[in-house]
DNA sequence: ATATCAATGTAACACATGTAACATACATTA
DNA sequence: TAATGTATGTTACATGTGTTACATTGATAT
């Protein structure tokens, strides 16, 4: 009945009574999501926050012309802030979320959520964290945008990937960045040039950290 | 002893019960400070929040070469989330702070928030509410600074502002967008000449919204 | 093997923003 | 009034990034 991978992940569970826990298990339901499935839109309201199990989402910012810039990832064992916010508040999602793989959770509605931030000061106190270091990572974002080039924000990017053996595209580094494809090849290219990087078709070798 | 003013900006004083108001009020120290004060600087640890009653500062992000960008500002009956941030979770501040005007209020020590939020659920729902605004907003920011060009992004500032009627100098503009004093001046007189302001030494007026 | 599609390479150009240098105008004080 | 400092105006240029258009290469299916 009750999932030990969530328990494990989550470390809030180590100090949740039994009856929290219950009130965990009995209002959360399994979901499943297939890989690019878009979770929410920018401006939804959301209805209940995602707890990761396995696989991870990205949340980016679309402006009218349809460019998207990426916000920040959130992987197994994280709670994604965005959708956090839109369901606590009811308030419009400021991003879309969407599947970088195939994702396995649960969601757990609001009421719920609001409870046990009551009775457990771990949980709440894991929330705090968790908005801290998503406002961490956004002002960082903005410092990075404000007075980093392009090249040290791609180069950093990668080199933020757990492998020095990258599967990716140009252009998901472009939507991740939010500039065109084109841009990213050329800097990348500039980056191989300096014996950086080995650029392969669809493989990005780091060679220099 | 007890001050009206900060009860009444701060709405969670309404909800408070007699205790929680002692302990706000016997572990507050009322602080002064003037114009052009500098709070914290980015990195510096935190300990305590400032519950503003009068004036306002602003917290902005610095780089090496000191060029400076503006996160937000923060207003009497606000918290900056940057100074609770660091306060509660003991990590560097991940901006700096200056106060724009003289200001007043209060300090409250790290461990009497915390007991306070375990204890108040009106207090622990305005520090949820709180880090969504300032959320929202520099998830705006990351927009703006990526989508908007300069020229709307700095007429949108001057709409900000209360007034028609704006005293402030180019090279404070310039501070606050992260740029320099001469493009400010370019693109100011752009709008002037658009009919969208009237410019005069210290003096901006808008003129068509 | 050929066709086809996706990924990448590259050139030429447009444009926004940043920088340096200097001129002018306004405000304040001697 | 003259002198000084601050704010603003203006030019010329450098640079980074975005755009368009097209070529090339690698992978996959027929």
């Amino acid at each position: 009945m009750i999932d030990l991978r969530v328990e494990s992940l989550y470390g809030f569970f180590k100090n949740f009574s039994k009856k929290e826990k219950e009130k965990f298990f009995t209002h959360a339901k399994k979901v499943s999501f297939p890989k690019d499935k878009i979770l929410f839109f920018q401006g939804d309201l959301c209805d209940g926050i995602l707890y990761i199990e396995v696989g991870s989402l990205k949340v980016y910012l679309q402006n009218n012309e349809g460019d998207e810039i990426t916000l920040y990832n959130v992987e197994a064992g994280e709670q994604c802030i965005v959708n956090t916010s839109s369901t606590i508040s009811q308030t419009p999602a400021l991003g879309s979320a969407v599947t970088l793989s195939e994702l396995k959770g649960y969601i757990l509605d609001a009421n719920s959520v609001k409870e046990l931030m009551r009775s457990s000061s771990t949980y709440q106190e894991y929330m705090f964290s968790l908005f801290s270091l998503k406002l961490v990572s956004l002002a960082t974002l903005v410092e990075d945008l404000k007075f980093k080039p392009l090249k040290d924000r791609i180069f950093s990017f990668l080199k933020s990937k757990k492998s020095t053996h990258i599967e990716i595209t140009h252009e998901k580094i472009a939507q991740n960045m939010g500039t065109s494809r084109v841009v990213v090849s050329r800097v990348l290219k500039e980056l191989e040039n300096n014996r950086k990087l080995n650029l392969k078709r669809g493989i990005i070798t780091i060679l220099e950290k």
